[in-house]
DNA sequence: AATTAGTTTTAGACAAAACTAAATAATTGT
DNA sequence: ACAATTATTTAGTTTTGTCTAAAACTAATT
């Protein structure tokens, strides 16, 4: 596999993670930053090789073994990334760009010996679940901020948006994976919520509540 | 720069390395696994870029400009090396075909932080030294056991063949990096050479003694 | 049913890095 | 000195991944 074959192929993921629609060409060139005409291209030749299943207009799916694939992919990357942060103090908003470069690495060895040396983590510095070997990765059940009702409490155990813009923007008002949030109050108005922290009460903006996952504690 | 450019220029500073001769494009060729046509057209490209100086027919060298790329990326070779043998648990024959990716890596922040959780090595697994940021390095000053005579004594330090092949002979031979050597005897028939160690004396081809570096404790 | 806006595919071109085959330069042996 | 050999370059293709421009399709609106 290319390089920009893995590319796609985790994009694709990426794309149909959370709906398990077809994904469309135009997405994927968005997201990868080239022409729809170039994703035709490699989307046609995805297929050729069954990475794909892909019907002219029809948009594109990842078979099992593209899946499978783009798993390894996810894999690799979210190792080095905990690897960044864990053993060579790379801050959390700084690793996805290297990350990118490192998931390509072709060495089955290196991962294994990089896992062990890490201690088999579970998630990533966000907080996403680093699959195993065979593409199994436990699912876990969080929820945006944004879903939860009032009086819900939980950890902050995950980002939906890991871009480094946010994650510094977390640093700076000392939000962290880990934390303990109980939810005081949703404004109608606006969207923004009030949250509890063991430092006291914050307000967030809807936005920030639709980029923050929470681990419920207590369903109250 | 690109991953084959990288290649390359780093191939030629290895053909340069113990005499300052241009070097030939069918040497290039040779070393790279590709036909001389393909070095001819690589070499314009880097003379273009000033990486090299090369006049047709002449060979290349390379330029300052280029010695320097060429000392970065064998920075990030020797440095992956030393990780993937002290903190992955590597054996000294397997990391060479790893680093070979790594090595092109694009990240300085990486490389530093990597360079400081190691610990700033001065040598690889191998005994070959890695140069600083700003590509100096220390030459030490080693030889073959093939060319001391009877009574030298010495640690040996490095090896002349990296290949995985020689150096799980070395293994299997109980012969490592650190070990005190004094050549005993030189036969004259077939230049092998009889050397004590500190578990015995033992007998070593021609082959061998060319391949490995001491650095002389005692002349004598 | 026809128009239109938006999406997707096709066709043709390009750059990078390789190749083969043929041409040319350099070197070597007699 | 010159023919033979070897080294190197040129010319013309190939593959991969990209692009632009034009054509074709889909879906929504009249
Ligand atoms: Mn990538
Ligand atoms: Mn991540
Ligand atoms: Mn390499
Ligand atoms: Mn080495």
């Amino acid at each position: 596999m290319t390089l920009s074959e893995e590319d796609y192929i985790k994009t694709i993921y990426h794309l149909s993670e959370f709906n398990s629609k077809s994904v469309a060409t135009n997405a994927i060139a968005e997201q990868m930053k080239t022409k729809p005409s170039s994703v035709t291209d490699m989307v046609k030749k995805l297929s050729e090789k069954s990475l794909v299943n892909y019907k002219k207009y029809q948009g594109v799916l990842l078979s099992e073994k593209g899946r499978l694939v783009a798993l390894s992919i996810i894999r690799k990357h979210r190792l080095w990334e905990v690897f960044l942060v864990d053993k060579l103090n790379f801050s959390w908003d700084e690793v996805h760009v290297v990350a990118e470069q490192l998931e390509h690495i072709k060495s089955d060895a290196l991962i294994d010996k990089l896992d062990a040396h890490l201690g088999y983590p579970k998630v990533d510095p966000h907080g996403d679940p680093i699959p195993n070997k065979d593409g199994v990765f436990t699912k876990s059940v969080k929820k945006l901020i944004s879903e939860l009702p009032v009086g819900s409490q939980g950890v902050c155990v995950g980002v939906n948006d890991s871009s480094a813009a946010f994650l510094k923007f977390l640093d700076k008002n000392k939000i962290a994976l880990g934390d303990t949030f109980k939810i005081m109050e949703i404004e109608e108005f606006d969207g923004s919520v009030t949250i509890s922290t063991r430092s006291g009460s914050i307000r967030i903006s809807k936005q920030i509540a639709t980029n923050l996952f929470l681990e419920i504690v207590d369903e109250e």
